[in-house]
DNA sequence: TAGATTGTTAATCGATTAACAATC
DNA sequence: TAGATTGTTAATCGATTAACAATC
């Protein structure tokens, strides 16, 4: 078990894959799965699942394979997601809402806490529990409230604006859906969603 | 330029980001960068971006650098973009919609023709010209239009066989955004839009 | 020309895989 | 026990980077 410092980024990118087939297993009623099978659902081979969980410790038994369980209370554990963080979401446009009111955050880590926009038309509406806040009080509302993580949903002229902001707030951790790279600070993490991206990945395949 | 069968995937997926980036640039006035800046950009090496641009061919000049418009003329041919895909999206909830309504879609190769639910609620609500379609009739549609991508954005219990239809329907590149892992046939194209992963490969690093 | 930057080669670096002893 | 699967090592494989001749 290597120290957590060189750990891979590329292996923490998987965990979350792993996780997520396991909560699946156990939805199917399953209770001991193996690298074998884990590997073969995600087009992975066994060796790298074994070989990935061996930075964080022995997780398995020899001959059985692994109490899915207990594998899975593990890498919740990893990952720091055995625990509920707030986050808030900046653009309360058609995404932004949709990202907001989406169900499936909370068992998996994590509860949208705040809405925001710039736009007067859209503040002060919404979901009662969630009404979209002016922008302007976002920097109070994330310090006072101790939040590590935001999603930015604005447009992409607007996303380095909202991002400095955020990052002067407090916020560590940003997941970008504006179609563009931000520049941020040492220290602070940014993952990327453009589903554009994506499809043109794809697109080079296709006949 | 070595054959285009030999291009690894890892390659292919930084294009879009380069494209992006280029797309971006010319936005903002400029007309000629270096494969330096476009590396300080995305925190990418520039000797990774000549690397993989010399896969297809030779697009600057020594010297001076690359002339914007032309290197994205190019990456879009490459990447097939040059065009406009037309796609579907299964699933009219809050994040489907959100979705086929996007409006950056077009710009950038790709145009929703089509949206489709189960759910008879919500069958023929929706925008005038995306009308909610019954997803009965997705076959047909797909098959009738030479559709080949398609977006899934069903509840996770059911991503899977609404993925089978597709594919049997014969669409060959699916975004899926249902939190799961889909198996599909050889030469079909899938790639995953789950923000809780992102953001669960960050909580890793947060204090 | 002098300075800058490309395209490419070779070296380095890191990730994946094969193999197997350990052991349940 | 016999069969199965882990955790780990060493080998392989592939990706990234450094360096530089070519040349604009």
């Amino acid at each position: 078990m290597a120290s957590i410092s060189e750990i891979p980024d590329i292996v923490i990118g998987r965990l979350p894959i792993y996780l997520r087939a396991l909560t699946q297993l156990i939805q199917q009623g399953q209770e001991i799965t193996s690298s074998h099978e884990l590997g073969q659902r995600l087009g992975i081979s066994s060796a790298q699942i074994r070989k990935d969980l061996s930075h964080f410790g022995e997780f398995g038994k020899q001959g059985t394979g692994y109490q899915i369980s207990h594998l899975q209370a593990q890498l919740k554990q990893i990952l720091q997601v055995n625990r509920e963080w707030p986050l808030v979401v900046v653009g309360a446009g058609d995404l932004g809402r949709a990202i907001a009111h989406y169900g499936g955050f909370v068992e998996r880590g994590f509860r949208v806490v705040g809405l925001f926009d710039n736009d007067p038309a859209k503040i002060g509406t919404g979901a009662p529990d969630l009404k979209v806040k002016d922008i302007a009080e976002i920097t109070d509302f994330v310090r006072e409230r101790n939040i590590k993580i935001a999603m930015i949903a604005v447009p992409a002229e607007h996303a380095q604006a909202v991002c400095d902001t955020l990052v002067k707030a407090g916020v560590r951790a940003i997941l970008n859906y504006a179609p563009i790279t931000l520049t941020v600070p040492e220290g602070v993490h940014v993952q990327y969603i453009d589903p554009v991206t994506h499809l043109q990945r794809m697109t080079y395949y296709l006949d």
